[in-house]
DNA sequence: GGTAGCCGTGTGAACGTTCACATACATCTT
DNA sequence: AAGATGTATGTGAACGTTCACACGGCTACC
């Protein structure tokens, strides 16, 4: 056990033998010390339950130890006031702490106010108090091109998540484009001649790719791009419901409906529930987000799995590897999943289709 | 704009013309600093883009600005791994953010074994490195006894959420017992007669005193304890179903089930729509967590709402204070909510029991 | 009108680590 | 055998802040 004042690396130096910087080259793996010597002061931490003071490693001159992770701030607090759990906080810590402690690293999370004119301040303000040893950067951070420049300018490795890889930064990312497409060319093959694309909000990056994404698969298909149509939903259930309800009730509506997140594709189950549309007989519905939520809800919903915490466990990786030295840039693509469930089935016939 | 290199307090005070120590104690908003010099210091901070080091701060004997919240590592990652979402998780990062926010802290998030004999060394290692202002345990890490005195050693203020309250420690929870009471009772009213209590694992001791408030209930209804039958659960969907299915096969089966947490009640909906039973037609289902999934499912179930935002936000708003030079003990109770949705409703009327 | 006290400010040291450099010894080269 | 190279270790300084204390000026009291 350790004793009540706290143990310094000048204890353990002083148990085993030798200088500090001896006991600091073991704890930093460093080269050119004896086996022996190795040995003797790491018995010497064990025995006195040496831990080294991030604070003091910093102060030193070395690593921090910290990863910061930026999120949205406006998304993430309005999802929790409105009582919607934020699925994305939970994976994104899932492989952020997962990934860093392999490392002895600590993950620290920040919300971040996506107006371009504040969050350079903010950000800045948040690595000047905690001079983490990389930043990770979600959407829509991601997609802001000043935030990756001021901190490259600190010298402070950067990762963007979800983004279409550029060549200066660390990006991970998976083919949001493929997805979208492989999702409508499936409903397609499944009989679908006239589907919906219900978008989240331009802001995202994403929300671009995804839409070129139902494009392509459109054109590639045949159906020609008059096939489908797109909603704006602003990734929010009333705003989504609203469209939904145009949509299913005009002259020829679609049968097949692609959300970009999963409050929009509870948005329409419940349309689809109150006009009296049965899922999936008369109506698919897949998700882009595959939440809790989604997977449990009843009947379980399409979607297609996003890997975030991979994405996020990956990020770390690279920051941490590229604090170590390594290459502070590259690009990691990562595999989606699209997961079939109750929500999507094949095109209900021609003749039987209801119209009002 | 900052300047390529960090600024340092050194930088601020001969912009204002005055020691460090004055701008220090500005930022500490500190007595005995003449307003005029005050401003002119706050001026160049401001003017300067200058933000306190935190590594520094903490070596230099002052704070570390920084709350590190504990939880309980296996269910934590079990959860993740599962896929199902961590409410909870969520919910801590909410209320801990915003509040430390509000002071300028940051918040850490740490996972840690609940294994007894490894818990303390973990925690021990976790202050070592981070040397946090104070220490957030939840459940069941606020159950151990060793880990607030180990902190109590080191100095470091120690909050416990969900613990019945002590007088060393700051203690912030909701009435456990008055909430099963509580939603007991209401069943009751509602006319059911056989009742049972899903429990979850008495190795948290909140499923204790739910237990008590549930046999409490009974009693005080009239009924008598013969009345409430208790499965034990575990906490997981699997466990809970098998139970809960012996349960609702039996002869003289319980018509409304309180679960300890959604998973369970889930667990409940699914063993009900498998028997044919209608919910809450013929089976009353309630949750003790009230979670996105809760809410949001299809029907909604009645749930306990726990303030756990709001402990959270408690606990970090008393440690703030605690490491301020205010009190490191105390205890504050915070209100749940019995919110009532789709899944109580009356007793189904005895003659139409079915039975089998 | 001296001295006790408070207010406002500055100075040196300390926190625990790493960095840059210095040193001692061993090994290889010519 | 002398120098060059490399390995293993130690020493002083630095990181940016706060703490403890010192100091000068002002007020107040007897």
């Amino acid at each position: 056990m350790a004793s009540r004042a706290s143990v310094t690396i000048e204890h353990v130096a002083q148990a085993a033998g030798v200088s500090r910087q001896t006991v600091s080259r073991v704890i930093n793996k460093g080269p050119n010390v004896k086996p022996e010597v190795r040995e003797r002061v790491e018995a010497a931490i064990a025995a006195l339950g040496y831990v080294p003071n991030l604070s003091a490693r910093r102060m030193g001159g070395g690593k921090s130890y910290l990863i910061l992770a930026v999120n949205d701030r406006q998304r993430t607090i309005e999802n929790w006031r409105a009582g919607r759990g934020n699925d994305w906080v939970d994976q994104m810590l899932h492989g952020g702490i997962t990934e860093c402690e392999k490392h002895g690293y600590h993950l620290i999370f920040e919300l971040i106010d996506t107006d371009p004119a504040t969050a350079p301040r903010q950000l800045s303000n948040a690595i000047a108090a905690l001079r983490p040893d990389g930043v990770i950067l979600t959407p829509p951070h991601s997609d802001n091109e000043e935030l990756p420049v001021l901190l490259a300018e600190r010298g402070i490795p950067c990762a963007r998540i979800g983004r279409r890889p550029g060549t200066q930064f660390i990006d991970v990312f998976m083919d949001e484009e493929e997805a979208a497409a492989e999702i409508t060319a499936r409903l397609i093959a499944l009989g679908h001649m006239r589907l919906a694309f219900i978008a989240g909000s331009p802001e995202y990056g994403n929300s671009t790719k995804r839409l070129a994404g139902f494009s392509r698969a459109l054109a590639a298909s045949g159906l020609g791009e008059a096939a489908g149509c797109v909603a704006k939903g602003n990734f929010r259930f009333a705003d989504a419901a609203q469209e939904i309800e145009r949509l299913l009730t005009r002259a020829d509506p679609p049968t097949a409906l692609i959300a970009e997140n999963d409050e929009m594709a509870f948005a329409a189950m419940h349309v689809a529930d109150r006009l009296g549309l049965e899922v999936p007989q008369q109506l698919s519905i897949a998700s882009f987000e595959d939440t809790p939520g989604v997977r449990f809800s009843v009947p379980p919903l399409t979607a297609i799995r996003q890997p975030t915490a991979e994405m996020i466990a990956a990020a770390c990786s690279q920051l941490i590897a590229a604090s170590a030295g390594g290459p502070a840039h590259g690009s990691i693509k990562l595999p989606y999943r699209l997961v079939e469930r109750a929500t999507t089935g094949p095109a209900p016939a021609p003749a039987k289709r209801k119209t009002g």
